[in-house]
RNA sequence: GGGCCUAUAGCUCAGACGGUUAGAGCACCACACUGAUAAUGUGGGGGUCAGAGGUUCAAGUCCUCUUAGGCCCA
């Protein structure tokens, strides 16, 4: 640093920092050029630690009478079985911006982080760290022992969580968290139990579900979706065996004798065969083979021509509809005898003729479709398989193995005619086949489809009504209201609440042990339960507590049983987590129980955020329990965002170390920096995401350093001047520069938009909004007004704090730790966070101003352009410029900025269509308007457009247009102005170039250099050499400097031509032309590779 | 296994109704500009529009098939 405290203004700005880099005391502190943005988020976070920022942005807001300024925003539940990732920092995020956003707006918006605590996850942790498989070992070791370790596996986390968000800088009140395994929030749970039992709405059942033999429990249709390794392939053996026909039907005639051929992959099922399903309109045929007649479908023999031949001989044709009725023995003899059982049923949704024989055999409690069927034909399903997937009685054969196991053994009973295989049943084939198979999310072992007895809600009866509220819900992007969510309520089955395990919420249902003396008791509430047991369910530590098995010990005697001997218990169960996560929106604040009038004016939420998988998870399950408890969504505004992927575009996998890590990325580059990543890219218009380190990289560079530039060059000029701008106050606004104007409505037009986006969720595109302003802030307004910070005009610096101040406001929810530096450092204020909304009405509006330095912008690239093409570098002044506009009044304030930035000494405005327009070698051009000719002249048309390329087309003096020898009607064609190139070489030396403009108008450029022009033109560049060398020589930009230049003669010629010019730019107090080149003296190229000498050193 | 979607520059994606030189951003190269900027401006290279057939005066766009990938459902 060359700069001596003792001879300098104290800094004005930053007015107060919490970066440690700044420098320690009030008059050392400068606003860093190249700041660590890392650091300086540790600094704010510390800040906000101290300060409590976040509970005054809260407290500050008034809830309003019955809460109506609240903005309620529901967060939902994570699990924490392990730290955070991208999915559930980039969630995070919005649940901030969101929030952040209505607070400003002015509505109080409290935050309350939340735990999802129950469920199998849990429990299997637990078990993993207790070393034990089994249901019946966690009886054994005690079902509050185990319990206990579930409740400390669930909170093991939550530290690193706290860490983690809290350095991603989102603010949310962990200190009042709700946990789904808090007493209050599960009274809630048995609130909301109730309810639906007492509308109808849970019934008890038998139902087919996918179950998993391994963790013993039925898992429910979002388990089976859970992730993409669920389905797998997977070989089973697949069998055909013959069915021996007993009984005959009066379509069929007589086929008793014949076989029925079925075709299963799941060979274990065949004991508990009930009957076999046919296709009523498919057509089945009767064939010989080897003594036996066999029942296939037709066409099938072609899959079968192995053992039946090609051309078998067929004895029967007719329809599935003519087999129904027969009765056949079944393959097994444990259950001869079923009522009802062993006949061919019809079941077209189920049988296809696409594999197998085109007759499949039912097993009632072991498929969806067979349930559906055995139901329908009025067939008692039989469950001889535990809930060990192990076989039962009366299955004594294979008793104690696993169903998989048992195959084998099946298959060789089968063929050996052995056990309890029933006479007349043959396996006709067995080999193996590849499917794609459910598998257990969690354990990944092969699932079986297995008839369970579980408590369900019936979806199915408020489906319709689940689909109108719907209707209700704004869904970001909007295709999820009817696509993947309304197309997944319409398809809406029961939902299987109940689970057979131990760390969740407990069913509250108790039921009398004893069948003769039914009664059914449910309860949802401690109240409730302490008035019929006599006590509460209390645990070890004497609180009252709702988990088993303090809950299991309440009974108590049937009073529906006069002999007083039956017993009223509790049903074992417990319930489903997805139960618990949707009633996250009463449960947290304990609803009915406390807060019923707060809840009824804050319910629907008024904004949830997940990831686009929670359309079958948390959006469905809040939605099913508010339609049917309370009619109505649960919530008003979704936003469903998309997948984060790795950065080779696969699943993020810690073992593929396929992403950044996140720690990594908060050290280097930031947490606003992650923020602005995720939020600007599609991830949140429903589309997936790759993570990338250059994609991170690229929101510093693109957002975060050009609004931190524009702030180091405001504190930069403003310091030097010693200028304090009166931020907030009217006059701020007031310039009448038209640069000013122009970033006063354009700011003014850009926060319009921005509030509008914000308002529809739009985050992504209030990204998108706010770099392309950056863009013109940086680098068009900083740009082309440095001269007047420069001369420290006031106007300017108010301008420029005004917006800033504005800027930093808007952009406090996407960028909250960036921007808090700022507008502290601007301001001296506590919190950019604490402040309003800015309200813009105070800005000009001016629609036409912002159009016209639109078309000034299109002026300038359009002529540098032209300047390139030339090879007439910049500095190199030109005489003039002719822009032809059609509203050339509109430019004119903004000529000498034209003038400045393109370097030209004049600039003229010309109307279009004028006498002098017409002068700049305008031609015309002939475009043949193909959709319009096309179907008049067919064929034709293709050499009209020949025509028109290559010029052969013409203007009749009628004004008909002919092109390649064809008439051209009115429409078919459009004659535009165009301007040519610089012209010829052979018509003289070229005086000029001419560009189009985008918008219609065009630029000519006087590309005439003079040896006056080409000497001020080294001056420049002497001027520019000047200015690198102070730079080299880490001058401060106030510095004064003697300056000594030496070289060529035109270089000498123009250091003394335009003394004033050097002197005045590069801050030479003295000036000296010396014919030699001092020591010291850097060697510079100037003008047209003149070379020159210069030597620069403080005054 | 069934249904739906996608395939365009090295990368990420735009390309209403078919209309004749297929665009943007990033990346790359060159030049320019630089008293805030690690920025910025201008220009350039880079495409058999997945493949094959077809309809049409005209196909990236419509039709059929094939291939590859994704999503949903079983």
């Amino acid at each position: 640093m060359q700069t001596n405290p003792g001879d300098r203004s104290p800094m004005t700005y930053p007015k107060v920092t919490t970066d440690p880099t700044a420098g320690p005391a009030a008059e050392h502190r400068a606003v860093p050029s190249s700041p660590r943005f890392p650091r300086i988020e540790e600094g704010v976070l510390a800040y906000w630690a101290e300060d409590d920022t976040f509970r005054a942005s809260v407290e500050q807001r008034d809830p309003g009478a019955n809460g109506e300024n609240e903005f309620v925003f529901y967060d939902g539940p994570p699990f924490a079985n392990g730290l955070p990732h991208y999915g559930h920092l980039l969630t995070g995020y919005v649940k901030d911006i969101v929030p952040r956003y209505q607070t400003m707006r002015g509505k109080r918006v409290e935050r309350r982080f939340g735990w999802d605590t129950h469920g199998l996850p849990a429990e299997l942790e637990a078990m993993r760290l207790n070393g034990i498989k089994t249901t019946d070992e966690i009886v054994e070791m005690g079902i509050d022992k185990f319990n206990d370790a579930c409740r400390a596996s669930v909170l093991k986390y939550t530290g690193e969580w706290r860490d983690y968000v809290t350095r991603q800088a989102r603010w949310v009140d962990f200190d009042n968290d709700y946990r789904t395994m808090n007493p209050e929030f599960m009274e809630s749970v048995l609130w909301a139990f109730k309810g639906l039992f007492d509308k109808g709405l849970v019934y008890q059942g038998f139902r087919v579900l996918p179950y998993c033999w391994n963790d013993e429990t039925p898992l429910s249709n979002h388990e089976l979706r859970m992730d993409d390794d669920v389905y797998q392939m997977r070989q089973d053996p697949a069998v055909t065996v013959g069915f021996e026909i007993t009984g005959a039907n009066e379509r069929a005639g007589d086929l008793v004798g014949a076989k029925l051929l079925i075709w299963t992959t799941t060979p274990w099922t065949l004991p508990s065969n009930l009957a076999v399903m046919v296709g009523s309109e498919i057509d089945y045929v009767v064939v010989d083979h080897e003594g036996d007649r066999l029942v296939l479908a037709e066409a099938r023999l072609a899959a079968y021509a192995r053992e039946l031949g090609d051309e078998p001989t067929v004895t029967w044709r007719g329809t599935g509809a003519d087999l129904l009725g027969l009765t056949y023995a079944p393959p097994f003899s444990y259950f001869a005898g079923q009522e009802n059982a062993f006949r061919v049923v019809a079941a077209d949704e189920a049988v296809t003729t696409t594999d197998g024989s085109g007759l499949v055999h039912s097993a009632g409690a072991f498929g969806e479709v067979d349930k559906e069927v055995t139901d329908r034909e009025g067939i008692e399903p039989v469950m001889p398989v535990g809930k060990d997937g192990r076989f039962t009685h009366p299955v004594t054969e294979y008793a104690g193995m696993l169903v998989f196991d048992a195959n084998p053994h099946i298959i060789d009973d089968l063929k050996a005619r052995t056990g309890a295989v029933t006479p007349g049943t043959v396996l006709f084939r067995r080999e193996t086949y590849d499917h794609s198979y459910p598998h257990c999310w969690r354990c990944r072992e092969p699932l079986i489809y297995k008839g369970v007895s579980s408590w369900f809600v019936e979806v199915t009866a408020i489906k319709q009504r689940m689909a109108e509220l719907n209707q209700e819900i704004r869904w970001v992007p909007e295709h999820i209201k009817d696509g993947q969510f309304g197309k997944w309520v319409d398809n809406a089955r029961d939902w299987s609440i109940t689970r057979n395990r131990f760390w969740g919420s407990p069913v509250p249902v108790w039921k009398s042990d004893d069948e003769a003396y039914p009664r059914i008791d449910v309860y949802g509430s401690f109240e409730e339960i302490e008035r019929d047991f006599g006590r509460l369910p209390l645990n070890a530590q004497g609180q009252p507590d709702l988990h088993r098995p303090w809950i299991d010990d309440l009974t108590r005697p049937n009073p529906d049983d006069p002999t007083g001997k039956s017993t009223m218990r509790r049903v074992s169960d417990v319930l489903d987590v997805w139960f618990d996560s949707g009633s996250m929106s009463f449960g947290q604040v304990h609803y009915p129980f406390e807060n019923a009038e707060w809840f009824e004016q804050h319910f629907p939420a008024d904004f949830i955020v997940e990831y686009i998988g929670q359309t079958r998870g948390w959006f469905y399950t809040l939605h099913i329990l508010a339609t049917a408890l309370f009619d109505r969504p649960a919530f008003s505004s979704c936003i469903s965002h998309g997948i984060v992927l790795g950065s080779d575009g696969n699943k993020m996998s810690k073992s593929l170390r396929n992403y950044p890590d996140v720690s990594e990325v908060f050290d280097r580059d930031g947490a606003d920096a992650m923020r602005w990543f995720l939020m600007a890219s599609p991830i949140l218009r429903g589309g997936n995401l790759v993570v990338t380190e250059p994609g991170i990289r690229d929101a510093v560079r693109q957002v975060m350093i050009p609004l931190w530039n524009t702030w180091y060059f405001f504190a930069l000029y403003a310091n030097a001047e010693n200028y304090e701008a009166s931020v907030g106050r009217a006059e701020s606004l007031g310039s009448t520069d038209p640069l000013d104007r122009y970033l006063l409505a354009k700011t003014r037009q850009y926060v319009e938009k921005l509030t509008a986006e914000m308002d529809a969720y739009a985050i992504a595109d209030a990204c998108e909004t706010t770099r392309s302003f950056l863009d013109v802030l940086t680098n068009w307004y900083v740009r082309r007004s440095r001269e007047r910070f420069w001369e420290g005009r006031p106007e300017a610096f108010e301008t420029l704090a005004a917006v800033l101040d504005i800027v930093c406001r808007v952009v406090a929810p996407l960028l909250p730790l960036t921007t808090e530096e700022i507008w502290r450092g601007l301001t001296g204020g506590r919190s950019v966070h604490l402040a309003d909304w800015p309200d813009v009405s105070a800005l000009p509006a001016d629609a036409r101003l912002v159009g016209a330095m639109d078309e000034v912008r299109e002026v300038c690239s359009t002529t540098s352009a032209l300047r390139k093409a030339a090879r007439l570098r910049n500095r190199l002044p030109l005489a003039g410029l002719t822009v032809v506009v059609d509203d050339p009044a509109a430019l004119e304030p903004f000529a000498a900025i034209v003038a400045d930035e393109l370097n030209v000494k004049s600039v003229r405005l010309v109307a279009a269509g004028s006498d002098e327009a017409a002068g700049h070698g305008v031609e015309q051009k002939l475009t043949v308007n193909a959709r319009a000719a096309g179907p008049r002249l067919g064929k034709d048309v293709q050499l009209a457009i020949k025509g028109s390329k290559s010029g052969d087309w013409s203007v009749a003096a009628d004004g008909t247009v002919t092109a390649g020898g064809l008439a051209l009607v009115e429409g078919e064609y459009s004659l535009e102005t165009h301007v040519g190139g610089g012209g010829d070489p052979a018509d003289g030396p070229v005086t000029s170039r001419t560009g189009m403009l985008p918008s219609g108008g065009f630029v000519v450029l006087d590309t005439v250099v003079t040896p006056e022009l080409a000497e001020e033109g080294v001056a420049r560049d002497l001027v520019r050499a000047v200015q690198q060398a102070r730079r080299d020589a880490d001058f401060q930009v106030t510095d004064r400097i003697e300056l000594t230049i030496a070289g060529s003669a035109p270089v000498l010629a123009a250091a003394r031509a335009h003394e004033s010019l050097i002197a005045g730019e590069t801050l030479a107090t003295s000036y000296t032309v010396a014919e030699e080149a001092p020591v010291g003296a850097t060697e510079v190229v100037v003008g047209d590779g003149d070379k020159a000498a210069i030597a620069v050193g403080l005054a």
